[in-house]
RNA sequence: CCGCCCAUGGCUCAACUGGAUAGAGCAGCGGACUUCUAAUCCGCAGGUUGCAGGUUCGAGUCCUGCUGGGCGGACCA
């Protein structure tokens, strides 16, 4: 985590020089950054402090920026600084800080990577969530990857967080849900129904009667729709539900709560809730409906909360969720929704603000639609009609590590390709292997010593000064930026930088084991390239964890 | 018609949120296994970042207007 370092050790300068008279006393703007460079002639990291904080200080930034430097340079963390490009401050780290940061790795073990960047900030993570009328499909499975590994990438940069799936267990559709199963129900004892088309249409409608068939026999064909609905609609849900967890599971997708709509208007919060915007004057009735002023919050319409029928919407319970969310007293709650419900993202926000929070204590991630190739064509969705490719489909082709990793690849709100032939693939094209390879061999590294009687010796007495190629350091680096990735991550909620860093430490560590041995004639030189495997596997191990990717160790 | 998202080598994507000469992986071509796993490595080639303006020391990144694609826009969910 040397960046974080370097931050405070340029800043400490730039007071220093200040002190000293040879700086001019300006503040340190926040939006200081000490990045490492894209080209490797810029040094181990860069800074911009010169270049932000030259017009402020009528003076310019390379003039600012050789100041700094001649502070610095005596600095034995580094063994060069310079000025460069129009006032940049370029870093190169001594080869000595990079080796002995081996033993700091080591010390720090399995926690490697973590640190206290959230400070313990509460942080609840709503995913999924989809609606107990089917199982789950591939876009539900890219938003649990996703969601998932967000929070394992939280939880590891020092944030609390609770995972949530909202379970939509009452209205409209559920009416639908059994409705559609007692048809199927009807049909399997020769009836001749006819099935209405936006009823749900999936095989799975069959399977559920056939289950209420082999549990409760015949004993609803004469009694009325209305009065066996509940039944239906309750076994449907069960069953639905236990598969959608089952899938979950299967793909290490852990929650804290199973949070359900209907206890929302059991213990009257919506109509509490909805009585209370009214008194804010947040709601008005036109033609016979009640309606979220949602226009004067920044959404482009109002909304309806209780039809004119009396029936309150869907989104009278999302008011309701959202204010019990902002009542449990987190410090920022994030929603994980797929890409086509982004029309909804204004008029949430529009709730948070009537309940008079700041509408950014509200993130909305919006994951991408996925396009399933199989031979090169794209596989079509529609929901309705049951004609989707479902989450356990995937996880029994190509599996869950595949399946995790393909997910996590891409920005949320990119579109993205799943390749089933290519995720079903064993190499090089799949990414997933690529890195997990990279820590089987590390494993059998250890398998082949222990098998020569070699043990890796206490880090103090290991000479790590040996560790000096250029693809020693090199890897040296890239396991130092861990613990600033995860950091990173958890702030822009971005979890899939992880698996990029994965990939690119994977590179390196391929080619060093190209080109270098690890187990040596020389004594000396094989106990410091142990301990180099040894860090690294740990750092594999975290990084695929925070993906929820399994580390083999054979392969 | 309106709103949101996207546009970067043949393909799939990066670019640390405004930084330096735009980087990887596939696919293509050429090489590397008597030594810890070749599910690997090394090299070559490939670009006016969709188009046109603007903002400033500096733009793939920000603002405006186009073009093309995706998704939304019910007292449906």
């Amino acid at each position: 985590m040397l960046r974080n370092n370097i931050q405070k050790v340029i800043e400490e300068a730039f007071r220093q020089g200040i002190a000293e008279g040879v700086l001019p006393d300006v503040p340190i703007p926040a939006s200081h950054q000490v990045v490492s460079p894209k080209q490797e002639v810029h040094g181990d990291f860069a800074s911009n402090l010169a270049l932000i904080t030259a017009s402020e200080a009528k003076r310019s930034p390379r003039d600012l920026a050789g100041c700094l430097a001649k502070i610095l340079e005596v600095n034995p963390l580094f063994h060069k600084v310079e000025v460069a490009g129009p006032g940049f401050l370029n870093f190169f780290v001594a080869a000595t800080w990079w080796q002995e940061n081996l033993r700091t790795i080591w010390g720090a073990g399995d926690s490697y990577g973590e640190s206290l960047t959230g400070n313990g900030q509460l942080v609840h993570l709503e995913f999924v969530s989809a609606n107990p009328t089917g199982p789950l499909h591939v876009g539900h499975g890219r938003g649990a990857a996703v969601g998932d590994s967000l929070a394992r990438v939280l939880k590891a940069a020092g944030f609390s967080v609770e995972t949530e799936y909202y379970i939509n267990d009452i209205g409209n559709q559920m009416r639908t849900l059994g409705t559609s199963v007692y048809l199927r129900y009807l049909e399997h004892f020769g009836h001749d129904v006819e099935f209405p088309k936006d009823y749900y249409q999936g095989d799975y409608i069959h399977d559920i009667a056939s289950i209420i068939v082999s549990r409760e026999g015949n004993k609803y064909l004469d009694t009325p729709l209305e009065s066996c609905l509940t039944s239906f609609i309750d076994t449907a849900v069960e069953i639905i539900s236990s598969d959608i967890r089952k899938d979950l599971e299967e793909f290490r997708v852990h929650y804290d709560n199973w949070f359900s709509e209907r206890t929302l208007h059991d213990s009257g919060l919506v109509d509490k809730t909805i009585s209370e915007l009214q008194d804010k004057g947040y709601m008005f009735e036109e033609e016979g409906a009640l309606w979220f002023k949602a226009t004067a919050l920044g959404d482009e319409k109002d909304r309806v909360v209780k039809r004119s029928n009396g029936v309150l919407t869907y989104f009278a319970s999302d008011i309701a969720y959202h204010r019990h969310k902002l009542e449990r007293g987190y410090d920022l709650l994030v929603d994980i929704w797929g890409a086509d419900h982004h029309g909804y993202v204004a008029r949430v926000k529009a709730i948070i603000k009537a309940l008079g929070y700041q509408e950014d204590k509200l993130q909305v991630l919006l994951v991408q639609l996925v396009n399933l190739l199989e031979g090169g064509k794209i596989r079509a969705m529609s929901t309705r009609a049951g004609e989707f490719v479902t989450l356990r489909e995937v996880l029994d082709d190509v599996g869950s590590d595949a399946a995790r990793f393909i997910f996590l690849t891409r920005r949320c709100d990119s579109h993205l390709d799943f390749d089933l032939d290519l995720a079903k693939r064993q190499s090089q094209e799949n990414p997933v292997y690529y890195v997990q390879y990279a820590h089987a061999r590390l494993s059998s590294v250890f398998r082949n010593a222990v098998e020569q009687g070699i043990s890796l010796a206490e880090p103090q007495d290991i000479d790590i000064s040996l560790l000096n190629t250029p693809e020693d350091i090199k890897l040296l680096k890239q396991l130092d930026a861990l613990p600033c990735l995860v950091a990173d991550a958890a702030l822009a909620l971005e979890p899939y930088r992880v698996s990029y860093y994965l990939t690119k430490l994977a590179g390196q560590l391929h080619g060093y084991y190209t080109r270098h041995r690890f187990i040596t004639d020389n004594p000396d030189l094989t106990q410091a390239r142990l301990l180099l495997a040894h860090v690294t596997r740990i750092v594999f191990r975290k990084g695929l964890e925070l993906l929820g990717v399994s580390a083999p160790e054979k392969m």
